[in-house]
RNA sequence: GCGAAGGUGGUGGAAUUGGUAGACACGCCAGACUAAGGAUCUGGUGGGGUAACACCUGUGAGGGUUCGAGUCCCUCCCUUCGCACCA
């Protein structure tokens, strides 16, 4: 009987499902374990090779874990809304919901070919209205609340106490008060707006737009915004209190973008009042003697009130060019470091030497940041000294230490503080705060942390996205549709397409839109992140029509154990769950504070194309490439086969429009899911991203038809296994590979894992001794979380009726792991010359007494006496000569 | 520019606390079985050197510590990925 891989699989599949193996719920008598895989967007490509080398190494852990007894809780699910689906309604007229399901059956039937041993109970989507119900009922949360600034966290709006004046100035006053401070607010913020596609596109979606020869404007629009700043501080410090890869913590660092420093306050010549104080925000506060001008950003409501009359025609041209000018236009600019600005007309003083200074605008101050405005030191700061020097401003130097001169390079590093008044002489740290506590003293300014990171821009204009359960009374107050209400389910639409104008698809769609006290329902759709901020908690308690979930789930299921996915999401869709994570925890739905306790991110799997060297186009300027069948290889150099034309080898991330997709139900075809998932891992560390080779998942085939042949022959179940575990030999070695299996699952590295089963499954088949029961039990366990399929049938062969997807996992005997002999490795002088084996239980001087005994050794040695002799117990010795 | 991760055979990759560099697999070479092999099995395979040994050399480059360095320290070089006028 060969290897018949499909009718084992579908088998198994088929006795998965049936018995529900991996139904869980809450246990109290085991230790709970929560392994977590990034939910995919189910695209219309279906998945590719790549898709499932995380799912694997989940898989595998869930399937270890189950036979170590714990409860593991595995789930499976879709973040279902996004652009693709809606576009695709566009141009063909199907629903975005039709095309949604169909995708997504597509990938629950490539995934469940695979084996995972999912919960599939406990699937989810987030375009269900029984998922946005509840995703809807949290942004009302956060919408409810507000950041209590002292108690450093949110609660409910109902809280927020009301100041005596707001409260006299009556009802619309306090609700004012209160819109102004909740976490969900709105904001004249501007978006990314494409009039030929009449789309708002995010940031990111922006270049591709643009290379295709697409107009992109900044438009202002009425905006959700989320107030993820408020909680800038704590995320940041409770970065510490997860195990995530370093690069992930960097990331998240820089995106919140903390830094110390001080606001100093300088008068504006001529202006009075509050008006005429312009604050900036500086890092550097010890350079203050050394600002010879100010900045100020184009959109500062400063600009129009301080421009002189004869500077005004100037400034304002250079702010309407500015408004314009898109932000990655603003970028290329920047990164060739050209600068550009106005000067208003208007000076300032110099609170620290009463020197007057003038005040330019450009865009090279950003409005978002700080306060809009910054002093600048042209003599230790590159941006400054690069405007300086194009606009002919003086420089100063107020920190010695540089190596050139200040007037020819900016000196950005610290250094002693020189041409400073009462901080002269002072190094730079020490100077920071001597100046802070001047400024405090004086009240021109104080001690102050700013960071990079912004309010979340939460609304899009699109239609395949959660509604927001929010209301527009006439008279322009808020309300949110109460809770029994939800969901505010889509309505059904023809036209997917904005109007002209930008409004939402939503809009046209006046029977739902419009209610009859003349209210009108928010048109805006959320993000595509609302959906995954709160997966993993609705994962939880999945049918729950009470609540997104029962905080008894919570206690018990939370946090993650082990999250497992993409690095391109190490900073936004974490950011954002951590982040709506801490809101639940502050209101008291959740009692952790982060949301995924370890973090590991999986390797990209490439796929390869053949460029042709001229790099050519086609008639629709796409760059022209050919796939793997299109070539062939000698000597290291690749050809199209049909022309002889040479071509280079890529290897890229897979994607269908590179055309290097490897499809695994073709993988699955020819080899079974079972090798597929076993090549995979067997690729390298988790982490790395390595190419697809198709040679090497016929050497996992090999693997597993040799594994297959221990149990099976041409006939059936072969007749000449022994009971037993087999000789010494054969013991040890099963011992040896239960203990290095076990290990390397620990941590997580695969390949090494699979490699002690082909060397423990070579010595089985090679020694040609009939393989003893006993051993292939152990081993079919061993090999379960790998090729699960294959186990279960070896595992049924063996005699047992039920899965083994529950039987306790191996243990090592420990007796089994110690040899009677090691192998000593001698060196001389640091050279490896000879090895010998000696007893185990051999002392030093009889092992050294063995090697000095050795010839090869004498040889080397050649009478000389060994000055010294260097022993290590297990490993060699090393002779000093 | 700033930050992070890397650099080991023809390829993917192994190598506890410093202790046999190249496990395992692909590819390649040779052989076996075959009508045939893109099937299967056996052996070989870092480079130089040899009839075969011996021996020499070798983990991006150069230095250092050590009996001993892929691993630790210093100085460089290169690759990939983030962020990027954040004051």
């Amino acid at each position: 009987m060969s290897y018949d891989f499909q009718a084992i699989e579908t088998r198994w599949q088929r006795y998965w499902a049936e018995h529900q193996t991996f139904r869980t719920e809450i246990d109290r008598s085991k230790p709970k374990y929560y392994i977590l895989d990034m939910f995919p967007y189910p695209s219309g490509d279906g998945l590719h090779v790549g898709h499932p080398e995380g799912y694997t190494a989940t898989d595998i852990v869930t399937r270890y874990r189950l036979m170590r007894g714990d409860n593991v809780l595995h789930p499976m699910g879709w973040d279902a809304f996004g652009l693709p689906a809606e576009r695709y309604a566009m141009k063909t007229g199907t629903h975005p919901a039709t095309r949604t399901a169909e995708c997504v059956a597509n990938f629950r039937r490539q995934m469940q070919r695979l084996g995972f041993a999912y919960d599939w109970a406990r699937e989810i989507d987030t375009t269900s209205p029984s998922y946005y119900r509840w995703t809807q009922w949290i942004f009302l949360k956060i919408w409810g609340a507000y950041f209590d600034e002292a108690l450093g966290k949110a609660r409910p709006i109902e809280a927020l106490p009301i100041p005596d004046d707001v409260e006299a100035a009556g009802p619309k006053a306090v609700r004012a008060y209160r819109d102004a401070r909740r976490l969900a607010y709105l904001h004249d913020a501007p978006v990314n707006w494409c009039p030929e596609l009449r789309v708002v596109l995010a940031n990111e979606e922006v270049a591709e737009h643009v290379e295709a020869g697409r107009t992109v404007v900044r438009k202002p629009m009425r905006q959700w915004m989320l107030r993820i700043t408020a909680y800038a501080q704590r995320l940041l410090d409770d970065l510490d209190t997860v195990d995530w890869p370093n690069s992930t913590h960097a990331k998240q660092r820089n995106w919140i973008g903390r830094s110390e420093g001080a606001e100093v306050v300088f008068s504006v010549c001529g202006v009075e009042g509050p008006e005429g104080a312009l604050r900036v925000f500086t890092t550097r506060p010890d350079t203050l003697f050394g600002a010879t001008y100010m900045v100020i950003a184009p959109e500062h409501p400063l600009v129009s009130q301080i421009t002189t009359a004869d500077r005004r025609a100037a400034v304002e041209a250079y702010v309407r060019k500015t408004a314009r000018r898109s932000e990655r236009d603003r970028q290329a600019a920047a990164a060739d470091g050209d600068k550009t600005g106005e000067f208003t007309g208007a000076y300032a003083i110099n609170p620290v030497n009463q020197a007057k200074i003038p005040i330019w605008i450009s865009d090279y101050v950003l409005m978002g940041y700080g306060t809009g405005a910054i002093m600048a030191v042209p003599g230790h700061d590159t941006r400054d000294h690069a405007f300086a020097t194009a606009m002919g401003l003086p420089i100063l130097e107020v920190v010695s230490g540089g190596e050139r001169s200040v007037q020819a390079e900016a000196f950005p590093g610290e250094g002693v503080a020189v041409n400073s008044g009462f901080l002269n002489g002072k190094p730079t740290p020490a100077a920071k705060q001597a100046m802070i506590g001047w400024l405090e003293e004086q009240q021109l300014g104080e001690r102050t942390v700013n960071f990079k990171l912004r309010d979340w821009l939460f609304s899009r204009q699109r239609y395949w996205g959660e509604p927001f359960p929010l209301i527009h009374r006439p008279d322009g107050e808020v309300v949110a549709v109460p809770e029994d209400q939800l969901p505010v389910t889509l309505p059904d639409v023809d036209d997917f397409n904005p109007s002209e104008s930008g409004e939402p698809p939503l809009a046209k769609a006046t029977a739902w839109r419009e209610l009859p006290d003349g209210s009108l329902r928010e048109v805006n759709t959320m993000p595509q992140w609302a959906g995954s901020c709160w997966y993993y908690l609705r994962y939880l308690d999945p049918h729950n029509a009470e609540a997104p979930f029962s905080r008894e789930a919570a206690d018990y299921w939370l946090p993650v154990d082990l999250y497992l996915g993409g690095d391109e999401h190490a900073v936004l869709h974490l950011l954002y769950a951590r982040f709506w994570h801490k809101v639940l925890f502050d209101l008291g739905y959740v009692g952790t504070q982060e949301p995924f306790r370890r973090l590991i991110h999986q390797g990209l799997i490439l796929g390869a194309t053949y460029l042709p060297r001229d790099k050519r186009r086609n008639e629709e300027g796409e760059v022209v490439f050919f796939m793997p069948g299109d070539v062939e290889e000698a000597d290291g150099q690749w050809t199209v086969r049909a022309t002889g034309e040479p071509v280079d080898e890529q290897w890229e991330k897979m994607s269908k429009s590179r055309g290097n997709v490897v499809n695994p139900d073709d993988v699955v075809e020819r080899y079974g899911a079972d090798t597929l998932r076993l090549y995979e891992m067997f690729m390298g560390p988790l982490e790395h991203s390595a190419p697809w080779q198709p040679e090497g998942v016929g050497g996992c085939f090999k693997f597993l038809k040799r594994v297959h042949a221990l149990m099976f022959s041409d006939e059936g179940l072969r007749q000449d296994l022994v009971d037993g575990q087999g000789s010494a030999r054969q013991r040890k070695l099963l011992h040896r590979t239960i203990q290095e299996v076990t290990e390397r699952i620990e941590r997580m590295q695969f390949n090494t894992a699979i490699s002690s089963m082909m060397v423990f499954t070579r010595d089985l088949v090679g020694k040609g001794e009939p393989p003893p029961k006993g051993t292939l039990r152990c081993f079919t366990l061993l090999l379960a979380p790998f090729a699960p399929h294959l186990a279960e049938e070896l595992w049924a062969a063996l005699g047992n009726p039920n899965t083994l997807a529950r039987e306790p996992w191996p243990e090592a005997d420990e007796s089994m792991l110690v040899e009677d002999t090691w192998t000593c490795v001698v060196q001389i002088r640091g050279k490896r010359r000879a090895e010998l084996q000696v007893p185990a239980n051999a002392s030093k001087d009889e092992v050294v007494a063995l090697v000095m005994g050795d010839t090869t050794v004498q040889r080397h040695v050649g009478g000389r006496e060994p000055r010294r002799v260097i022993y290590v117990p297990n490993r060699l010795v090393n002779i000093v000569v």
